[in-house]
DNA sequence: ATTGTTGTAGTACATCGTTCTTCTCTAGAA
DNA sequence: TTCTAGAGAAGAACGATGTACTACAACAAT
């Protein structure tokens, strides 16, 4: 039997593949190199061939996420600006309920942000000159709009996030973060 | 010579003192049990006599943290109440800019939030009160309205603290900071 | 067909968190 | 004061981790 080697693109998503499946069932703590290379059926050295070892395969791991993230914030096509917002996110949240460990790996500081972070920036930034467009989002400068929106979004999440843990807080995640929102939408009114 | 024993407590506070300058000099990679006890002048087994392992250090480190994050948050006395509450919050950033892996750590999830976390968080709620009380904030429901004001203060300083390392985002931390509480000021308001 | 490049497998090494063993010191009861 | 159980100290040792090294197999280009 002749073994036919694997295209390296091939092996490389499915390692990527590989270190998501991992990270969600063992937690950051389980994302071990050798792990990561079982999972993906590839010898511990493909993490260092095809991506540049640990700290390579989280660099793609994120990236990764915040291009899913990224999507995940624009998909909402609503016509209503304000629905479109609200519901942008909403999904936001939505991503990082689902990929807790992911989502907390990529604000970690472990890996320096990069390309696909900022473009997730940029999108944010696109949504809001949308709601200025629209008059429902105050005249400032967009950038820093998008800074200071992305803040409370991001904060709620993270401790939304840290909180399930225990029953630390018995305030309800969902209820806290449409306040936010609420609080968003007086404060970044026009006017 | 005789070789006096040190007394437990001083032990152990020396271990923390010395795992909160490993943690600011070394970072969370550099901060191992061995590096801590050689700095805090002890064997390595130490850190199981006085602490509970590693874990027990950063639950004491993270602890010793939310204390002083506390501290820091109720620092100001100002009569004002506007200036009072801002005050905080600029505190707020204050210590998580001199203590930026010390603060990481403490929302890394690493470690579950205990008592000196909802100890923080109940303080926060009493300057909500406070400013509710001078008529400068809605009249919510005042732990809710921690939260959602919790969110976005943290979200803006672990924000800052990521985009620290490289020059990601060229916007300044500090004025978006006061325009997230500027943004916070206007949607609390009352009415 | 030959050759140089690239990925593979397996081993090896330093360091990590942790446990075990042994010995010494301390604290409380007789 | 003396004796004795218990807690702490030191160091070696173990499993697991990230990573480097070595030799061999598979492809691409000439």
């Amino acid at each position: 039997m002749v073994t036919r080697r694997t295209p390296a693109a091939e092996v490389r998503d499915a390692l990527i593949a590989a270190g998501h499946r991992v990270l969600a069932t063992q937690g950051v703590k389980g994302l071990t190199v050798r792990a990561v290379a079982t999972e993906a059926g590839v010898a511990p050295m493909g993490v260092y061939n095809h991506l540049d070892g640990k700290d390579g395969l989280l660099a793609a791991l994120v990236g990764d996420g915040f291009d899913r993230l990224r999507a995940a914030t624009v998909a909402s096509t609503d016509s209503d600006p304000a629905v479109r917002l609200r519901t942008a996110g909403r999904n936001y949240r939505t991503f990082a309920l689902e990929n807790p460990t992911l989502y907390r790996l990529m604000f970690s500081g472990a890996c320096p942000v990069e390309e696909a972070g900022v473009a997730a920036l940029g999108a944010l930034t696109e949504l809001i000159r949308f709601g200025q467009a629209a008059g429902i989002v105050r005249d400032d400068d967009p950038v820093e709009l998008t800074m200071v929106i992305w803040s409370s979004v991001h904060g709620a999440v993270s401790l939304e996030l840290d909180a399930s843990a225990p029953d630390t807080v018995t305030v309800d995640g969902g209820r806290v973060f449409d306040a936010v929102l609420d609080m968003i939408e007086r404060g970044c009114a026009p006017g």
